[in-house]
DNA sequence: TGTACATCAGTGAACGCGCGTTCACTGATGTAC
DNA sequence: TGTACATCAGTGAACGCGCGTTCACTGATGTAC
């Protein structure tokens, strides 16, 4: 065990990084300070060391598991410098293989129960993460307004989440593919603001 | 106290509402046996003649909430003996009086994550009033195909939950009026069935 | 109808257990001289 | 460069506390005669 400055952050990066982990596999509320510390590979006693209670690592890991979350989104973009269109973030989102991720996928859509019924502070945080996601969803991705985003945004958020409920697998997929396409059929992107983005894009 | 047959049977109904009452307002891994038998009049120590553990009264509890969330809803509808019709039901879905009210709201977004990383016997549950969800939106509420029904669903769901995280009451007002319009705008409903639907319906 | 008795819903003390938190201690790190 | 010392990340025992669960008991209910 080392006993550096160095160490110390590497140190709570683990720890903050197995709780975000926990939250997205079971709820904020399934941390336990003694149950991380361990799988960050530490002893529950140094836990202090580095937060000041068990609340202050809810906080950091809800942040955490959007950050992630967010980052892992933009890693499966393509190797382009242009973002995700708008087809293929739908496509993305609500597909099989993200319903099946929770650990590595949308905090947003894997703890906005949670989220919901949390203090203000907590919803304060997750707020700002989702007009991120919409915005984003109007610029980079180019929908045509604001209303088309949140109107897809609300789409994908409860698709994803009802189809993580269903237990059938076909009927699971299925709506999965009802949605992505009932979605995409209502033309919500700008389909000439999008090849105007790309090539502006190109040269930033 | 009574302890007749018929008190035993008021007891675990009364038992059952509080604990439906408590997942819907904090999760529903937020029962405590303690604290439900307290709201329900009574001490912990009775609460293994009513159920065989913790876990027999979570299923139930969720199974409660699911039927005491459709009761609820049914209940607020005209007083005529047709159904909701589709906008009606966009509009009271997406109300701001529906966001605000967990306890006695839809209990599938209110629980919808929690029940997303449960168990697959507790997913069967809301599996079950997911579908008759969507069903009773395709044939009572004339939707034009299941295709339409899944996406209002969703997007319905999606935009509840998202519009109970955000903090700022007018982002969360314009998010709810937003996803409402546009879902009706896209006319997924067939105004010649609704129409013979009703009149069908007045003789039944 | 009245009496004796079995049943069983409900009570409250007690149990183990895991939790968040505290604390005295250890020993590697990094600094002062 | 080498030595003495302060710092502090990490350890592991201990603490209250609340939890789910058990259990001996109480007393109203409802039945048998």
């Amino acid at each position: 065990m080392g006993h550096s400055l160095a160490d110390k952050v590497q140190s709570r990066e683990r720890i903050l990084s197995k709780a975000a982990e926990q939250a997205r596999n079971a709820g904020l509320e399934s941390i336990s300070v003694g149950t991380v510390m361990q799988s960050a590979g530490l002893t529950h006693g140094g836990f202090y060391n580095h937060f000041k209670s068990r609340a202050e690592l809810l906080a950091r890991a809800l942040e955490r598991a959007l950050v992630d979350g967010r980052k892992a989104w933009l890693a499966t973009e393509g190797t382009g410098d242009k973002p995700r269109s708008f087809e293929a973030t739908v496509r993305r989102f609500l597909s099989r293989s993200h319903r099946d991720s929770r650990t590595a996928g949308c905090a947003i859509a894997a703890l906005a129960s949670d989220v919901a019924r949390a203090d203000e502070q907590t919803r304060v945080v997750m707020s700002k993460h989702i007009d991120d996601f919409v915005s984003q969803t109007v610029h980079s991705l180019a929908a045509k307004d604001e209303g088309d985003a949140l109107l897809a945004v609300s789409a994908m958020v409860g698709a994803l989440l009802l189809s993580r409920v269903q237990v059938d697998p076909k009927q699971s997929d299925a709506l999965l593919k009802s949605v992505r396409e009932r979605l995409l059929a209502l033309n919500l992107a700008r389909p000439h603001d999008d090849a105007r983005f790309r090539v502006a894009n190109r040269f930033e």
